[in-house]
DNA sequence: CACCCTCCATAAGCAACGCTGATGCACGTG
DNA sequence: CACGTGCATCAGCGTTGCTTATGGAGGGTG
């Protein structure tokens, strides 16, 4: 089970074709057809099933590892190259849209950064691998209790904030007029998914204990305007967070029950050094 | 950066020796020294400072990635080892020595089985690579959230049973005849850290917020028999679950503050088939 | 202080691995 | 039915990665 061998069933098994990934993978057809023979030998089962090329079972359990496995070497693999000194130049912030509230806003520094909005579930792995010196999450939270990330990585977080949330109705909704909504009584309200701009969905159900909150339609976009466009157009309900919350055509009505908040935690890897420090320095808030 | 090489530099970083960690491997030394060169020049950094043999930082890092990785790499081959038929036949069960409640020992099977007591933090590794088919683990967390596992390979957890948690104060202490202790009152007081048989510190450090519970003595076996032993000696005081707290000559006082229980927790990968799943049945308890 | 012993690095040789290019074979397609 | 596409297989060859042998640096001992 080398890297490369499980590289490149990665490659196959996404591409559906063994050429395809010969090609991406700078590799010849044959190449690629001997490394997925190895692999199936040393594992002593087929992973994939040809014409056409699709994953065994036992292929896609070695997906679901394979994925966070090269990641993790990735992550290695950068953290020590950046402690080897490779004397990084620019300051790179990673963050979820969502992530992006007033507060994390002016805590920018007024020069010389690069800020990437990712898919919220992508912004972990920007961190681990290098391509950011730091990352913005969020999701919702009991109050001053952490997030609870996928560690694909050993990666220190810090609070940066948190703030209530908001449903965001459509103007003319029948309970656009309440000051207050329970998350039990929308369980089967229509809702947007939207797991790159808003809150995923699956977040509400792992609040509110388990089922409902069936997706009308999924978005998968990182733009926040789109989002709440999408609510006032009436496809479904968003839960944002205060400060996100407001746009023409809608109403944003506060979430009373349970007691969750929706929560900015700034992420690393490794020790802080240099402006990645003073940045920090100044979105982390232990007092929020 | 392929498992082989990973492989040979946590031997010798362990071993803090080329050459055992060559015999260990079934290596020559020069093999050893060799991949150790590969390593460097592929990270571009020394990972090791030789007579002594020490990790540098660098070497750190990676080792701090190599276990995981390793593991799961494992865990990988096993998963789909499983799944490729190998008929498993015994069932063998991974616990923790504290997890081993009353409850979960009513559950076992009167026959065929195997019960193996672990360090905690080895049970959900021990899972993962499937040298066992189920794991008990238990720790200190809020009424009814789930445990934080180190999520080293995709397990899935259920819950198994949650109790009180006492405070074990040898016979004569000054506080043994208190009904009840607050963990913020005993942050200075002497602590026995024993992080196979009882809980381990840091997790009252965690669940009191930070500081103190700084370990008088550290046990490293996974005896709870022992452990009590250790706090009617007086060698400092030792949180237990309630069924687990009793013993000659100590008190087991009730802690009320923070509000926290032990509990404990059924971990297994993949899909339960056949006797896993009715074990794992008989020791799920949603209602607890 | 000199000797030796341990331990890691390096060199040379050889077998095995892993890639390429060519060919074979099966399935789907026009 | 013939052809084309796509994966498997084979032969050849360069490279990798192991072993044995040797060199050099430290540390301990008489």
């Amino acid at each position: 089970m080398d890297p490369h061998l499980l590289r490149t069933y990665v490659a196959v098994a996404r591409l559906a074709s063994f050429s395809a990934a010969a090609r991406e993978l700078g590799y010849t057809q044959s190449a690629v057809s001997q490394h997925i023979a190895v692999l199936e030998q040393d594992l002593g089962t087929p992973l994939l099933s040809r014409r056409p090329v699709v994953p065994t079972r036992a292929g896609e359990r070695l997906l679901e590892h394979a994925g966070p496995l090269l990641l993790r070497l990735d992550a290695a693999r950068a953290e020590i190259a950046a402690l080897a000194g490779a004397a990084d130049e620019g300051l790179t912030l990673a963050a979820a849209s969502t992530a992006l509230t007033p507060r994390t806003l002016a805590a920018l520094p007024p020069t010389g950064a690069t800020l990437r909005v990712l898919p919220r579930a992508d912004v972990p792995e920007a961190v681990a691998t290098g391509a950011a010196h730091l990352g913005l999450v969020d999701g919702l939270a009991a109050p001053n209790d952490p997030l609870r990330l996928a560690d694909v990585a050993p990666l220190t977080t810090r609070g940066a904030g948190q703030e209530p949330v908001r449903v965001l109705l459509p103007a003319g909704h029948p309970l656009a007029r309440r000051t207050g909504l329970r998350l039990g009584d929308l369980a089967d309200a229509r809702w947007v998914d939207a797991p790159g701009a808003g809150l995923p969905l699956h977040h509400l159900r792992a609040a509110h204990g388990t089922g409902g909150f069936r997706p009308a339609l999924r978005y998968e976009g990182t733009d926040v305007r789109t989002l709440t466009a999408l609510a006032a157009a009436g496809h479904g309900l968003v839960l944002l967070p205060e400060s996100a919350a407001a746009a023409p055509g809608t109403v944003a009505v506060p979430l009373t029950e349970p007691r969750v908040v929706h929560r900015t935690e700034l992420v690393h890897a490794g020790a802080l050094r240099g402006p990645a420090a003073a940045w920090a320095a100044r979105l982390d808030v232990t007092r929020s």
